[in-house]
DNA sequence: TTGACAGCATACTCAGTAGTATGTTTGCCT
DNA sequence: AGGCAAACATACTACTGAGTATGCTGTCAA
């Protein structure tokens, strides 16, 4: 495996990878301008291709950013020792928040879910895209290794991985398809509705 | 309600749309064009331009048509005397075969659920993605009161309707983002994906 | 037979957009 | 002080792609 350092990104390029998040959640990654993004940042193009070579550079590092942000909080409460339930359970439980917290970037990297072909044209994005694909598997794994160790040791019914897998990953996402935070929500609303879908998630499990 | 006829659609415009949400599917919504849908028929933008005013009407009657697939064929298997759980069981088994048979256009459709907001500059498009919505909304509605027949009778479990209602449309629509017809695969093979769908979704109600 | 219309193809226009080339400013190091 | 490079802004180019205007061909009714 090759390096996987955290080139400690600057703090303009981390507010423009921001706004592109904004702005290709709401217009879509195509149809969204590279003008359209410097206007949400009340700058010119000159700044956003100072720092990205490309558009689809920028998309890719939209995309990429959205999988770190999960990478980063749900292998750490995996607990070796745990009930696979348990796990399962704090897995969904930090992913939840985590994604909604950064609602924007999972909105777009979910857009490239449903199928559709990157165009890709240079090799740096075609680089980008294949890390992006590469991690993730590597979040699949986590939940595909959860899901075998609760089969096997009776925690969960026996059916095939692969189909559990996909559908516990898309249950987990689906509040990125309709969640809209409100001014009026309360505070633990988010909590509230994590814990249901672990409720759901390891019910169809069992 | 406005009237709810079927235009009885002509063979050509039919097949434009079959071309439509292939070339859709692939491309994405947004970056195929007008020319690489009449690459697709074998013609050019003039047969096109002919059936539909412009390419947000196509794309609209392409999700019109997706969602009128399923609106067609699962609503005559609800049976109001029956238990919620075989009416739910019994509309999960009908609608991922339908889906997957038109996987084009749900697939596209879906590029629409992320949340992209149309620019609908003509009133006819804004017309049509209003129907649309209100199919969409007709459609969860028959899933939303199944679910709240099950959580009165006690066969599900209580809890917040529109979350459970959400999570379980995007569980048997998870297979839109990962199915890929394959030669080689059982004749059985969607019918036991269905079955398998089925019960993980009765699980987490209950 | 003819005309009139449906059903396309061909050949354009024109607006928007990715990308580039070239200024201009602002720290920062020596 | 002064020079130098990072971090932008400005002003272009070239091209793609939606939409249009118009031409062509078969079919069918009167």
């Amino acid at each position: 495996m090759a390096d996987t350092k955290k080139p400690a990104m600057s703090a303009s390029k981390a507010e423009i990878l921001d706004a592109a998040a904004e702005v290709f959640m709401r217009l879509g990654a195509d149809t969204a301008s590279i003008d359209d993004v410097a206007r949400q940042l009340g700058s010119t193009k000159g700044r956003i291709y100072h720092h990205f070579p490309s558009k689809g550079v920028l998309l890719a590092e939209v995309c990429l950013r959205a999988a770190d942000f999960v990478l980063q909080k749900v292998p750490p409460v995996i607990a070796p020792d745990a009930a696979p339930e348990e796990n399962l359970r704090q897995m969904v439980l930090t992913h939840i928040p985590e994604v909604l917290r950064t609602l924007p970037y999972h909105k777009v990297i979910i857009q490239s879910y449903v199928g559709v072909q990157q165009k890709s044209t240079t090799a740096l994005e075609r680089e980008l895209f294949a890390q992006i694909q590469q991690e993730r598997k590597a979040y699949e794994n986590l939940f595909r290794n959860v899901l075998q160790a609760g089969m096997q040791d009776g925690s969960f019914r026996t059916q095939n991985t692969s189909i559990a897998m996909q559908s516990l990953l898309l249950l987990i996402n689906a509040p990125v398809f309709w969640y809209r935070p409100r001014a009026d929500e309360p505070e633990t609303f988010v909590a509230e509705l994590s814990a249901q879908l672990a409720d759901m998630a390891l019910a169809s499990l069992r």
